[in-house]
RNA sequence: GCCAGAGUGGCGGAAUUGGUAGACGCGCUGGAUUCAAAAUCCAGUAUUCGCAAGGAUGUGCGGGUUCAAUUCCCGCCUCUGGUACCA
């Protein structure tokens, strides 16, 4: 029988899916096992070569485990809601539940085709309407807790209402947005707006009015790990801040334990070092600053040591205490200045020179322990929600304070010493204190803690944590997301909907593009959104982040009606063993979905305080980009455009051109490098940019490709080099790849390209000599003249040798993620007993085994033939026993200090007294010894006699 | 700037706890087969001196520990990713 692959294919995919191979079960007489990937938002670009890398390394692993023993969850599912496909959809004027839907069949087909072991009737999508019930009951239970710092948990926000009735905001330590204090008459005396407002200080989902990232193409505001560079993740369009009233989420609460949470699981260091940046823990003191009347300005420092060089006092431009304290005279500097600041907000993304604006408020504050006064300015440069939104600014030891200072003509004094410090920056904490009184002679970090101490006891301030960390926007005005279960009566009060009620669904909508004017396409729909005359609905929906910050939990019971997961599956399943997926979402998804699920644990409906145990990051599957250089010379009147490879191949200057390099593509179907200017890419350029339908391009040969007249130009630098994507069109389907080589052999070349976690270019040159690797190895099982061969005959020894070393190697290959390794392996196998003829079906079986995570099909397809009735996915994965390893003879290399100077062959298990005897015994070793002394030998057993002199 | 990770042939990359660096694959060179090509098979392939046997050098750079360092330590350089008025 020939090896064909669509015809294997096609049969096991069709007899797998019959036959629900890959569906689990609860099962408490096995060890349970969770794979986990990122499941894909169904775009309308379908997959690339890229996304299955991971998706690849979990089935493998997953399989694996499978053969091993264990009761293995490995689901998939799609992340439906949320901008991405929702873009999609207004790009093509389709509605996105439909687009979604199409995407989603094409999405199975092309992971079917790829032959993962996913157990599809446990699927989910997060916008279905049974799915995004209970991220709505999350949303209300988030609504309906607040987080007491004391318990260090979520509590019930009835619980707080019972204290302030009580005793009012006495005793309460909480996390809050602000801490106003009120007494338990004052709380009764309240109105239901203002105590209604008091508790939204407290709710983990809570409305606020704020600047958020607001985006005008994208018609929407976005979280903080939405925007990157100051222009959206999504499609690159600028994000300016605008003052909006929001839905957040009060991540800030779980800081510690999201920061604390990370000890225990095993991730890489550099994911928790993003993490743990993104959090950005700094340890320091709120420090009062009076100023002239009795009002306070509580400051932020990490370095109370420095308060004797604190000359000035800074405020953030919204900073409460703005309005009140400046100075008549000097309103009209302020508006000015505010003026400017508004105006600023929208380019300040350009970065690069620090913006050293600001204002005097024509106040002053009393320096806590001399006394003196101080001027009080606002700056951009302070920000309103980091800290207290106000600083003692220190211009001798802080660069951002120093530049302030110089630049608005401000006091300096210095108070730390570094004269014996030879290049130390003005913030680095070494030196010794000098003009700061008692503090004089201390060294930085005694001086810190001094102060601590001192602040506290004399009442001016007190030890206090930072976070970079935001609380998380959770307002999105587009169409495609959860409605939220919340709507506001007449006076504009918040009521939330009821449970049962759920889910509350998004209505068809025709007309679902966003408006520029910030009100979600729902308010569009009236009779929806105003159900009777007092009763109006949360017209904006969740953001993509919420439907995929619990869905791991939902896949353990994906069906319930009754609750989000039933305790009997979460007690089952537990939390997520392995999770791979893209490290994009370092900051995004995994820190939300940790904070759910710590809520979740909180409440007592999950038992884990952490969803993902491991987690393994792939790398991106690149494409080939090339850089263009546009010719400054017009050739003939027109733009010339040449590659970059041609400059430099023909010797050309490059000062010749001006120096504006623009990425395109011009890799041609397989990903084949070196295609320079293609017929086939320039016509995807020009289709892509059209303004340069008319320019001139050189090709390789030197051919010139006519085409018009746009002199200067100007081509913006793409950044994204390297990525997959449509833009660049560069994507590779896998279909394709498939057709012309089979599934297995695409799986085992995208292993095989590396390490999983590293990043690297798609090329297809290396995939003939996986091809080559499986046509061998189906060469052991069927002759040229296409017979079967496999016989019952006693195999030779060194087919034992060589099956129980790849068998040990790929248990421990597949266990350390080290794939491209186990192939290797394999190589060495298949052509070892390709050589000696093997033909016994004691080697053949086992190893066919070993092929089934990675081959699937074709392992499946052998398997049968070799007379199993039961599919090989079900059997038990091959173990490795010792004595086939253990070598009859060895070779021992013998060395003088380290230099191979003889050999000499032993038996493993001689004692080493005898192997030291024998390897000195060797005439040209004895030669070498000659007048020497030998100070110690070594002997690594198996390996080496090292003989030292 | 700060934080994290990484630098090994022509290329992708191996070397799991320090033990013969360059496995495996690609590419390249030569050969066999063929009328020829494709496919397949065999041999070679870090650099350098040498006809060869063999020698010397070699894992970003400079030091160190060790009989022995890609691996451990110290100091640099470069690249990648994250982050940036965070007080």
């Amino acid at each position: 029988m020939k090896l064909d692959y669509s015809a294997i294919e096609s049969k096991w995919k069709k007899i797998w899916a019959e036959t629900e191979l890959y569906k689990v079960v609860e099962d408490s007489t096995l060890p349970k096992y969770y794979v986990l990937d990122m499941f894909p938002y169904p775009s309308g670009a379908g997959l690339h070569v890229g996304h299955p890398l991971g998706y690849v390394a979990s089935d493998i692993y997953a399989r694996h485990k499978r053969m091993t023993g264990f009761n293995v969850l490995h689901p998939m599912g799609y992340d439906a809601f949320g901008l991405p496909a929702e873009q999609y959809a207004l790009d093509t004027g389709v509605h996105p539940a439909k687009s979604t839907s199409d995407n989603i069949k094409r999405y199975r087909a092309q992971l079917d085709n790829i032959g993962f072991s996913f157990d599809w009737s446990r699927q989910v999508r997060t916008d279905d309407p049974a799915y995004y019930r209970w991220t709505q009951w999350i949303f209300l239970n988030l609504f309906q807790h607040y987080y007491d710092n004391t318990a260090d948990k979520a509590q019930p926000i009835s619980t707080l209402i019972e204290h302030f009735r009580k005793s009012g905001s006495t005793g309460i330590n909480a996390a809050s947005s602000s801490h106003p204090a009120f007494t338990a008459s004052d709380w009764q005396k309240m109105t239901p707006a203002e105590k209604e407002s008091m508790l939204m200080n407290y709710r983990l989902a809570y409305r606020k009015t704020g600047f958020v990232n607001w985006c005008e193409a994208l018609g929407t505001v976005l979280a903080n790990d939405e925007v990157k560079d100051g222009v959206s993740e999504r499609g690159g369009h600028p994000v300016v801040q605008k003052e909006m009233m929001q839905w957040a989420l009060r991540v800030t609460a779980y800081a510690e334990r999201l920061l604390n949470g990370m000890d225990n699981i095993q991730w890489s260091e550099s994911l928790k070092a993003i993490q743990r940046n993104w959090i950005g823990r700094s340890e320091g003191a709120f420090i009062d600053f009076k100023v002239d009347s009795d009002k306070v300005i509580k400051v932020f420092t990490t370095r109370p040591d420095t308060i004797f060089g604190s000359t000035f006092l800074v405020l953030a431009k919204d900073h409460e205490l703005v309005k009140s304290i400046s100075s008549s005279a000097q309103k009209d500097f302020i508006e000015a200045y505010s003026e400017r600041s508004k105006s600023r907000v929208a380019d300040n993304k350009s970065g690069g020179e620090k913006n050293l604006d600001g204002a005097w408020t024509g106040a002053y504050a009393l320096h806590p322990i001399t006394n003196t006064k101080i001027p009080i300015w606002i700056a951009d440069y302070v920000l309103s929600d980091y800290g207290t939104g106000a600083i003692m600014a220190v211009p001798s030891g802080d660069e951002r304070d120093l530049a302030f200072a110089t630049h608005h003509q401000l006091e300096v004094v210095e108070v730390i010493d570094r004269s014996g410090l030879e290049g130390a920056g003005i913030e680095d904490k070494e030196g010794t204190l000098i003009n700061s009184s008692f503090l004089d002679g201390m060294t930085v970090e005694k001086a810190i803690q001094h102060m601590l101490t001192y602040l506290d006891k004399n009442n001016l301030g007190t030890k206090q944590i930072a976070y970079k960390l935001r609380d998380a926007n959770f307002s999105r005005q587009r169409y495609w997301g959860e409605p939220f279960p919340i709507f506001y009566d007449a006076d504009g009060l918040v009521h939330e909907m009821d449970i049962s009620s759920l889910p509350h669904e998004l209505p068809d909508l025709d007309d679902f593009k966003p408006s520029p004017d910030g009100r979600s396409p729902l308010a569009r729909l009236d009779a929806w959104a105003r159900p009777s005359a007092n009763k109006f609905l949360e017209t904006d929906t969740m953001p993509g982040y919420a439907g995929s910050s619990w869905y791991f939990l939902r896949y353990m019971d994906p069906n319930n009606t009754g609750e989000f997961v039933s305790k009997k599956a979460i007690n089952y399943w537990q939390d997520v063993d392995l999770y791979v997926g893209g490290v994009e979402h370092a900051v995004g998804h995994l820190m939300y979905s940790r904070f759910w699920h710590k809520f979740l644990y909180d409440l007592d409906y999950v038992p884990t305080q952490e969803p993902f145990k491991k987690l393994v990051n792939q790398g991106m599957i690149q494409g080939v980009v090339e850089s263009l250089i546009l010719l400054k010379k017009r050739h003939e009147g027109k733009v010339h455009f040449i590659s970059a490879d041609l400059i430099k191949s023909k010797g050309l200057s490059q000062d010749a051109y001006s120096a504006i390099p623009v990425h395109i593509d011009f890799v041609s179907a397989y990903g084949q490098p070196n295609s320079h200017l293609t017929t086939e890419g320039i016509k995807s350029f020009i289709e892509w940019r059209n303004e340069y339908a008319d320019a001139v391009f050189e090709s390789a040969d030197g051919t010139l490709h006519t085409l018009g007249d746009q002199e200067g130009a100007l081509i913006e630098t793409l950044s994204e080099v390297g990525k997959m994507s449509k833009r660049y069109h560069n994507v590779v389907n896998p279909d394709d790849v498939i057709e012309k080589y089979g599934a297995d052999c695409f799986r085992m070349y995208e292993m095989f390209l590396g390490p999983i976690e590293q990043s690297k270019p798609w090329d297809m040159m290396g995939i003939e000599g996986i091809n080559k690797f499986l046509r061998k190895f189906w060469s052991l099982y069927y002759n040229d003249q296409e017979e079967w061969i496999v016989d019952d005959v006693e195999p030779n020894k060194d087919s034992y040798k060589v099956l129980h070393a790849t068998i040990k190697k790929t248990n421990e290959d597949i266990e350390r993620f080290s794939f491209n390794t186990a192939i290797s392996q394999f190589m060495i196998c298949v052509n070892e007993l390709r050589k000696s003829g093997e033909q016994a079906n004691k080697i053949l079986a086992p190893l066919v085994q070993l092929m089934a995570p990675f081959a699937p099909f074709i392992a499946e397809e052998i398997w049968q033939k070799l007379g199993h009735d039961e599919s090989i996915h079900k059997s038990t994965f091959p173990t490795h026993d010792e004595k086939w390893l253990v070598n009859t003879s060895t070779v021992y290399p013998v060395c003088i200090n380290g230099k191979k100077r003889s050999e000499i062959t032993l038996s493993v298990d001689t004692p080493k007294e005898q192997i030291e005897t024998s390897a000195k015994a060797l005439p040209e070793i004895q030669k070498w010894l000659e007048g020497q002394t030998i100070k110690k030998t070594i002997v690594i057993p198996g390996k080496m006699v090292n003989i030292v002199i």
